[in-house]
DNA sequence: TAAAATTGTGGGTAGTTGTGGGTTAATTAC
DNA sequence: GTAATTAACCCACAACTACCCACAATTTTA
């Protein structure tokens, strides 16, 4: 059942099959709008993990990165960056991407395999990275994480 | 009776039956607004009890992630903190929710459940970890109590 | 007080979901 | 051009979930 469209939340255990392919839980696939068609655009992640975006939601990226200015050198590098890794993927009939082995290498991805929607996007993620990055800011970062707490009432 | 829509007081005693179901009470299912489609979001609550949020007060909080930037990496951390443990459920005909093991798990639920409507949203309880938070807390927070008693008058 | 409606709990069944693997088409290498 | 490799598509099946019905206990209504 979906909230609202285009909008992921949850997290779901899977596994990387010997072909390289994942399945995209049944519940994000009923979420993803009619317009997507079956589609999610792959790429690599910011902190080791694959990101999965609706086709049209990329599509709202690449229109903000077409407004960059191409004269800055971060830009471009920004741009180039951004775009490089990417590639569109439609799943098949049971439900399933197959990821490209640059980004199975990418995330270090094992059988075990760790789906998160994240409103806008999934995480698709190897648990034992997951496990260390969260373990490193959850030291450091409390205090900003209280301060978010009182802006977003939960 | 319903006092204000999506606001719940009160607490039940209910049980988690054996495929994982608990039953919303019928005087909370009323206080739900029809827009919210009979559905609640269940998710971690703090001190290992489980949140239930009208769909609609999850849309809210939702809206607000959407406006985090996912370059800060607290930001990413704290989205994907507040939406992995979450999904949405609708009540069956019986009113019952079903709770996914690794909630149940989370909370440490037993067959006896106490669920407590705490204005905007529900928790859903094992007793006997309520008992032990409110030992504990009861000790230490006199003063912080005397604090609120300032903000709010009762 | 009796009848009717509502509520909480148990369980059966049909459809859905996740996963493995086989077959054919397309691409690449030689 | 042909062989070898890769990718796309299809089928099969066990496990799980959503949906339905049943019924006792309680509450409401007449």
């Amino acid at each position: 059942m979906t909230i609202s469209e285009n909008t992921f939340i949850g997290e779901y255990k899977y596994s990387l099959d010997s072909k390289g392919r994942i399945n995209i839980p049944s519940k994000f696939r009923q979420c993803l709008s009619i317009e997507n068609d079956s589609t999610f655009v792959i790429s690599r992640g910011i902190d080791f993990c694959i990101y999965a975006y609706p086709l049209v939601t990329w599509q709202g990226i690449e229109h903000n990165l077409k407004n960059l200015s191409s004269l800055s050198s971060t830009n471009r590098s920004f741009i180039r960056n951004t775009v490089r890794y990417a590639s569109p993927t439609k799943y098949d009939k049971q439900g399933r991407i197959s990821i490209t082995q640059s980004l199975i290498d990418f995330a270090k991805l094992d059988k075990e395999i760790l789906i998160i929607g994240v409103v806008n996007k999934l995480e698709i993620w190897n648990p034992k990275q997951l496990k260390l990055i969260d373990d490193k800011l959850s030291k450091i970062d409390q205090a900003s994480y209280e301060n978010l707490s009182e802006k977003i009432i939960l």
